[in-house]
DNA sequence: TTTTACTTGACATCATTTGTCAAATTTAAT
DNA sequence: ATTAAATTTGACAAATGATGTCAAGTAAAA
């Protein structure tokens, strides 16, 4: 019986974490973004959500890896949406058939 | 090695199929779930989507199981989310961890 | 061909997302 | 302790997306 420990850090964590061992101010990064620095403190306390964009110019100047940030960016909206209903698991699972599916049949739009 | 072919069936198939085989008209579906016959049609031929509680309505009056119409319904709207990433399975491994933790440590907001 | 059912597109309304700004608070430096 | 710098907060605004109405068009059935 193994159990691991999950971090489950939140993006906002993960991103605050890298500004500060980085030593950079919320202004600086926020221009880079080209957003107001209250949006990027309301975003690293978890108390706004980024935009795909917000994201991946994060990783830019943050040096994150940036398919990493948008797993951890996406994965956690999807988390966020479904968490309420008890069949969360079920959901994820048809969702995984309905990519593959999507995806072999690749026929865009 | 076994290939199971899916029908991958939307909700919209699903519907307008239960619908005609009940022989119920678009009016008489639409009425019940308070929204104009126009709307369904669209939603049944997947121009529109359902809103949450249009799915439960039509649960209800097409006598379909309401809980396997929320999860083909949500993880349709999931699949399209992410059908165009390249990690789209890591972001539903991902969401599916955190969901996890979330119901765990079911700290509600 | 006339009626009935469905589809289409233009538009309306409302909620959510995404952002700005300035004042208030907190943290760090002198 | 004061000041200066950094962050946080809340009120607001604009843009976008979700959800719906309506009426005119098309297709199918009688």
């Amino acid at each position: 019986m193994s159990s691991k420990i999950f971090h489950m850090e939140t993006v906002g964590q993960i991103i605050r974490a890298k500004r500060e061992s980085l030593g950079l101010l919320l202004r600086q990064v926020a221009s880079h973004l080209d957003i107001d620095q209250a949006i990027l403190s309301k975003i690293e306390r978890n108390e706004r959500k980024p935009s795909k964009d917000n994201i991946i110019k994060l990783a830019e100047i943050l040096k994150l890896d940036k398919e990493d940030l948008l797993v951890q960016f996406m994965s956690e909206k999807i988390a966020y949406e479904i968490v309420d209903e008890d069949c969360a698991s079920k959901v994820l699972k048809a969702a995984e058939q309905k990519v593959k599916y999507l995806k072999s049949n690749l026929i865009k739009h």
